[in-house]
DNA sequence: TCCATAAGTGAACAGGTTGTTCGAGAGGAG
DNA sequence: CTCCTCTCGAACAACCTGTTCACTTATGGA
């Protein structure tokens, strides 16, 4: 049997097909945005007939979410002893240097799926975040993951699509200060004791 | 002549046509939610020509955009007297009112261009009223207008979509308490004088 | 009332998209 | 070397968009 699949290592032609549909979606997405880009775009930038492309994908959105798990910079580690959010200033950093990139998806030509996504991977880690650092579960601590969650991104969206000028560090900043003082008090009032030592 | 068309008084005709297709619309958005409503949709609902509707709107954006501008909820004033943020209480019971209608329109089955759309007229509300009370006109304040904007429409969003559980009275005092609390020391930097006296 | 003119009709059109099917052929694993 | 899997490619129905055109209505000023 050739297609002995063992399910980590697929048969050769199905990395080479898989690969070149992914690689085509990212550069297609550099070229024109999320949105715009069409199946028909992917198969022929891939080379690769119609049903092929429908035997691994349902989607031009699964095909990104299957590349998007391999982006790593997307999960901040719940890092209780460093200073609060303190993914935000690598995130940014990140986001810098991938500008082209998260452009494509988060900004005008982006993709609504896409930012929910974003939305939803950086809410748990946040509120993981905030649970680690003793705040209680609860109704209200979700309120304020949404206002932190929902402050990042259209921080990160605007920046990505030029309509504020700033360095990763200013970004950083702002984004802290607005949002902390509040979360500060939220996790003040859920523990007693004081929260983490830092800024 | 028949067409002598006063520009605000149109031939009864066009008024008749603009209001099936504008209600057709608001009909079909509750229905399946804004996304997937077609122009054919439309204009089967409206029981008008396809020529006809082509006629008058370049899209069913426009047909939501024309509709938007008499919705009036959506202009908080900036009232520089009473306290900070003043509009959000407001907003968010009228929101409660229409959540079946804001649900369609800005979650899982909303429009892009719509939250854009809704996220500019909050952004330039937010910053006259920052700029009202005292604020100096900076990259740092967008910032800053950046992040209460993202944080109150990331609450709207999540609380029409059912991903939070909440009274407009507990939305309005988290993200304040979130909020405010930058936003404030943003205040007290840019004016030598105390903010106003509201809470 | 009359009727020239603007507005609406309905059908047809070209062009684009999606998702599915199927027989034939090529490639890999053992 | 052989057999099974994957891929090809073309064709398909279904849907959508925007535009055109000859024809019919309805409006509102004279």
């Amino acid at each position: 049997m050739p297609g002995n699949a063992a399910p980590g290592n697929p048969d050769r032609r199905v990395r080479r097909t898989r690969a070149a549909i992914r690689h085509a979606l990212m550069e297609l997405i550099l070229e024109k945005g999320y949105e715009p880009v069409t199946v028909t775009d992917l198969i022929n930038r891939a080379d690769v007939g119609r049903s092929t492309f429908y035997a691994h994908f349902t989607d031009k959105q699964a095909v990104l979410f299957g590349s998007l798990e391999e982006l790593d910079f997307l999960r901040p580690s719940p890092d209780a002893g460093g200073p609060l959010f303190a993914f935000s200033l690598a995130m940014f950093e990140h986001v810098q240097e991938q500008r082209r990139l998260v452009r494509a998806l988060l900004g005008r030509r982006g993709g609504r799926e896409v930012v929910a996504h974003g939305e939803r991977l950086l809410t748990a880690a946040v509120r993981d975040e905030l649970l680690a650092r003793g705040a209680a579960p609860s109704p209200h601590l979700d309120l304020v993951v949404t206002c932190a969650v929902g402050a990042f991104m259209a921080l990160t969206r605007a920046w990505a699509d030029d309509e504020i000028t700033a360095t990763p560090a200013e970004l950083d900043t702002a984004f802290r200060a607005t949002v902390i003082p509040g979360v500060r008090t939220l996790l003040e009032r859920d523990s007693g004791r004081r929260p983490s030592p830092a800024e």
